[in-house]
DNA sequence: GTAAGTTTCAAACGCTTGTTCTAAAGTCAT
DNA sequence: ATGACTTTAGAACAAGCGTTTGAAACTTAC
């Protein structure tokens, strides 16, 4: 297998464009397994139903990301870093501004990259997203181990511009209103209606991002500015 | 296997009050299987892990339930209709006062039965609103089939409940803000702390029913009554 | 053209899965 | 105690799983 450094340094190679002009086999299988293990959870999926919709060998994923546990880790690791980045250098906009900033901003600055990867199918469309939402209610190993502590940089952005902009409130209040709004503002981007487990379809099925926005902000920002 | 008319005719049984005063085969495998399909999955968790932490036998599963398609079904079913009666209860009791319902009072019409489940360790205790949530993001067959119009009178009463606590806003608005509501306070009942994919470990781990409430009831309100 | 390195391929491995089968054990009314 | 019925028990089944192997095919550099 090619070594990552050996990966970067290789040049771009040029595809036939008669036939495939489809990525290569590693971009397919994780293309692939991101949708598989949105749809169906990762114990659902097997590398057997990865391989044949990516229409490459069973035995290249052991070759190119050495196990399933891996490639879950390859998949996700592949959307969670470009979505922090965006996530930051939303914040280091508006706090370069000067202005105190209102939780308006702050939960926009969030919505913004989420509207952006909804809209972007190169970057997995919603996908990320919704494959976010499972691995928490799946408590994969690897959000205890690897991801744990490597992006915590995101919450302590985000806990120490909440409290800037909502100093009436101490650190506590602050915490479970960051839960509750993160909870709401993911799930609402990942689709989970919870209404849909006892009736068969929602208004929220058709999922335009922008109708999401426009419901999401004042809800949202209504209930972290909300007095105790 | 015995019927299900049979089964609500047979006297019950007096236990051994010696050494078994464990509930019997069935019981004891409903309330395992509730258990594991929690903690790992439904796809994750087989029958043998289900059958040795009960104490059974391998083929009590199939013998009693059928599959483990049907296990799942009965486990689900034995919480979901007492959750949703006691929840149209609340809604009973307070629409017979005859006054004009607040948002608040339907907000807490739902969350004193989440409240009193997560108290309640003989109805599973907050398990079952983590199996709802599993149930939800794994979008089990369950839930698009047999279930899906049976409870949809849940909707139904709290749709209409929430238009007339709220006649200020369209019908479209007000599916936004329930789904929205209902999500944000089944995945608080659930323990699901988005941010704890960044970091270790949140203030929400402690999950005292009653702290989770004292701050959700303010978010929910304020959100579900924001103008728009 | 040759050799070294990289990627693909088919086949097989050992293991676990849900389910089934048949016999044994237990339960209960007569 | 007999016979009908219900429940438990251990063993086996075919199928699918993630992973490994070794050779073939392809690519690249000299």
């Amino acid at each position: 297998m090619m070594s990552k450094a050996t990966q970067l340094l290789t040049p771009i190679k040029v595809q036939d464009s008669m036939e495939a002009n489809k990525p290569d086999t590693a971009t397919r299988i994780l293309d692939v397994a991101e949708r598989l293990f949105v749809e169906h959870g990762f114990e659902a999926t097997s590398l057997r139903m990865i391989t044949q919709q990516a229409e490459v060998n069973l035995a290249a994923v052991n070759y190119h990301f050495g196990s399933k546990d891996a490639l879950f880790e390859s998949v996700f690791m592949r959307r969670i870093g470009p979505f922090v980045a965006a996530c930051l250098a939303e914040l280091d906009t508006l706090e370069q501004s000067g202005q105190t900033l209102t939780a308006e901003q702050l939960v926009v600055s969030f919505i913004r990259p989420c509207l952006a990867l909804s809209k972007d199918p190169a970057r997995g469309g919603a996908l990320f997203v919704r494959l976010m939402s499972r691995t928490l209610v799946e408590n994969h190993r690897l959000l205890r181990e690897a991801l744990n502590q490597q992006y915590s940089i995101f919450v302590q952005r985000y806990t120490s511009a909440f409290q800037r902009a909502l100093p009436q409130f101490g650190a506590e209040d602050i915490a479970w209103r960051m839960h509750f709004a993160f909870s709401v503002m993911f799930n609402a981007f990942a689709g989970n209606d919870v209404l849909k487990i006892f009736v068969r379809s929602q208004v929220v099925t058709a999922r335009d991002p922008d109708m999401i926005v426009k419901h999401l902000v004042p809800f949202v920002v209504a209930g972290l500015t909300a007095p105790i």
